[in-house]
DNA sequence: AGGGCTTAGTGCATTAATTCACAAAGTTCA
DNA sequence: TGAACTTTGTGAATTAATGCACTAAGCCCT
């Protein structure tokens, strides 16, 4: 609770945390001062009770009869979330969702600026996609650590993802996010997260497939995404 | 557990049978026949206990002192997954990472065929990418109906995102990948997934800066991708 | 044939996440 | 000032998910 003994927001809770920011952004652009937990649950498509115990991990930062001011509770999130800082992003794999993400405005304008993309393919190295060059899959150590890079982005094939995965443990990564259809192995004192296309639309099959057979009376699928293992 | 009563199958086994079933496939591409729960449990990073029941819960398909056999187990996977069948994806938003989807083969090779891409610029409908043309959001009902569409797939800007969907959904699609930063509003009959590359960097940073803090003794992030709401 | 070994299946305890429901605290207005 | 109203913050109950640990089955070898 208290700012000394840091930590234990649950998992669940943290990655609702963006969720709401997002939100509140919104809200901020379109002047809004304050909202209710109730406010931001309708928006957010939680339970209001939910939103409150989520944001009560962060402090106490509301006011009873009031609610929530939008520009403090969005800085609050920042704070806890680690986005008071840019952190840089490096792409593995120079194929075309490689390029499209590096290409991807979303990164930056969140505060994940994509400072380099590398590949294997020498005949991919050395192309130019929106400011970057491709350098070599092998520079990796160095790019890292000249161009400060905190975060490793794998959109390889899914063979090449485990080297790819292992290159930038090597050279020092310690957050990845793998686009790869593949589990990687990595020691426990690396994150990874995992989006892998193909697994999200087979859970859509899946609840499709249920409405068909249940005629429509299914419950359709939880809104939360979950891939990965481990 | 019956085929009578179907269902009742926690969410989140439901969201690891794709894993399973992706490692099954490497199994069977390798000639493996057969493989115990803790086999898989090493390959897929999770629990043996939790393998096994996630598996019991499609049918007691195990033999005892032996193991699960390969192609059996990838059969009933896919049918519990609704992946007998092909299920056709119109994307809309030829933007960057709309082209890069429709281009993307681990769609189609999962049995995810992209038959249509749209947008609601006249400047990219009628572009060509990959044997697609870019289409008029507006014949959206057209097209749903003349491919047979079954997925909805938005990778529209944000503001965007929700008319997209109001089309999708008026168009006749109940499963929707949802790629824009937003919450979507639809009825409770559609499924939504929602994949948001900048909320899983967040959460990413989040453990980064956890382990900077914490001297790097902290837990690293649960391997579950999650975002989303509701 | 039978003992030892392996591994699936599962009841049960534990842990995590969610939701309820209410007290505490603040606002507003007469 | 104080009564009515709003909305937070949080214990406690509930539900969901996980993981242990044991039983039931089948294989293999002598």
């Amino acid at each position: 609770m208290t700012q000394l003994q840091r930590r234990k927001i649950p998992d669940a809770a943290i990655a609702r945390l963006p969720i709401y920011l997002q939100i509140l952004n919104n809200l901020a652009a379109t002047n809004v001062l304050r909202f209710s937990s109730d406010e931001l649950a309708a928006l957010a498509g939680v339970n209001a009770a939910k939103v409150r115990k989520d944001l009560s991990y962060l402090g106490s930062y509301g006011t009873r009869g009031v609610g929530y001011e939008v520009t403090y509770l969005i800085h609050q999130i920042k704070r806890e979330l680690g986005l008071m800082r840019e952190w840089n992003v490096v792409v593995v794999g120079a194929g075309n969702l490689g390029c499209a993400l590096a290409k991807f405005d979303g990164f930056l304008s969140r505060g994940f600026p994509v400072v380099g993309i590398v590949d294997n393919d020498p005949k991919k190295i050395g192309r130019t996609t929106s400011s970057l060059t491709v350098g070599d899959v092998g520079d990796l150590k160095n790019i890292v650590r000249d161009e400060k890079v905190n975060i490793g982005v794998i959109t390889t094939s899914s063979p090449a993802a485990q080297s790819a995965a292992d290159a930038l443990i090597e050279a020092g990564i310690t957050s990845i996010l793998n686009f790869a259809p593949v589990v990687l192995s990595t020691p426990s004192s690396v994150s990874v997260r995992n989006v892998d296309l193909g697994v999200e639309l087979q859970i859509l099959s899946y609840y499709e497939q249920m409405r068909i057979e249940n005629g429509s009376k299914a419950q359709s699928a939880p809104q939360l995404n979950s891939v990965g293992a481990r």
